[in-house]
DNA sequence: AAAAAGCCCAACCGCTTCCTT
DNA sequence: GAAGGAAGCGGTTGGGCTTTT
């Protein structure tokens, strides 16, 4: 095995493997001194046979103070769940959203928790009142960036009035029934006009709900059932066409989430 | 009680990106 | 602009611990 391979060549004599008590100490005091940064430096300057890779990983997963210790709480792993849609394997980025935690927990808990279930079935209970839960604060994060885009842009405001109104009643709505919105045709054509002109209309069982992925509002006809796992779900699903053709025309009526948590 | 399976997490590896000269 | 080193990132591995059979 090549493992005496380090960052600037072929060295030999780099310790490997879990470290010690006095390493992580003289890490500590190192970082103390210095600063973090230079790690190609530690050797030399702390007496630490382990190569600069080896000390900032160890710094960076487990001897920063300010790392978080403990499980990952149903907060956090809604953050994960929800950062992950829309940033995918990007550990480093997800990992920003949450303080005290690496990319390294991050990602060893989604690899736990949820690449396995992703593959298998998942109407588990608990997937689902995560997914939920996702949404609905998804719907509560639209609800802030409109109020945010309307102090940014007055004069969109008078065309916006009446999606506000709609939007304060459509989110009482929202929670009171866990996510779930059964829309009145009246309501559901002044919202429809308003911010959603291309999405056709029905007479009965007008839900609308947002996309995990994008934010945006999407509409679907269907009927009140009391399988509301399947209807959920399903609505939950829409097939792109749907999506796409909703998504074009929220354009310029609901700004979509994507820019509410952005990288650095 | 013992073996097997699963979970958890630290650490390593190789690649990419950033920064300095 | 090019080259080389430093740092960052994501994938993977391996070992210890816990739970299940």
């Amino acid at each position: 095995m090549a493992g005496l391979v380090c960052w600037g060549g072929t060295e030999e004599g780099w310790r490997k493997g879990p470290w010690t008590a006095e390493e992580d100490r003289l890490l500590i005091e190192y970082v103390k001194l210095h600063g973090e940064g230079r790690w190609n430096s530690v050797a030399r300057l702390a007496g630490l046979k382990r190569n600069g890779k080896s000390c900032r990983l160890r710094w960076v997963n487990y001897l920063r103070p300010d790392l978080k210790r403990g499980r990952i709480t149903p907060n956090e792993e809604n953050i994960i769940l929800e950062l992950h849609a829309r940033w995918g394997n990007r550990w480093s980025t997800i990992a920003r959203s949450l303080p005290g935690r690496t990319d390294n927990e991050i990602k060893n808990y989604w690899r736990t928790h949820f690449k396995k279930k992703g593959k298998a079935s998942s109407d588990t209970t608990s997937e689902k009142v995560k997914a939920r839960l996702l949404r609905k604060q998804q719907f509560q994060q639209l609800q802030l960036q409109q109020q945010l885009l309307q102090q940014h842009h007055p004069q969109q405001q008078q065309q916006q009035q009446m999606n506000q109104v709609d939007m304060k009643r459509f989110m009482s709505l929202f929670d009171e029934n866990d996510g779930r919105v059964l829309i009145s045709p009246h309501m559901r054509h002044e919202m429809a006009y308003a911010a959603f002109p291309n999405v056709g209309t029905e007479e009965q069982g007008f839900f609308y709900h947002i996309t995990p992925s994008s934010g945006n509002v999407s509409g679907s006809a269907t009927e009140s059932s009391n399988n509301e796992d399947i209807l959920w779900d399903g609505l939950w699903n829409l097939d792109d066409d749907v999506q796409g053709n909703i998504s074009s025309a929220c354009a310029t009526s609901i700004p979509n989430l994507q820019n509410l948590v952005t990288p650095f």
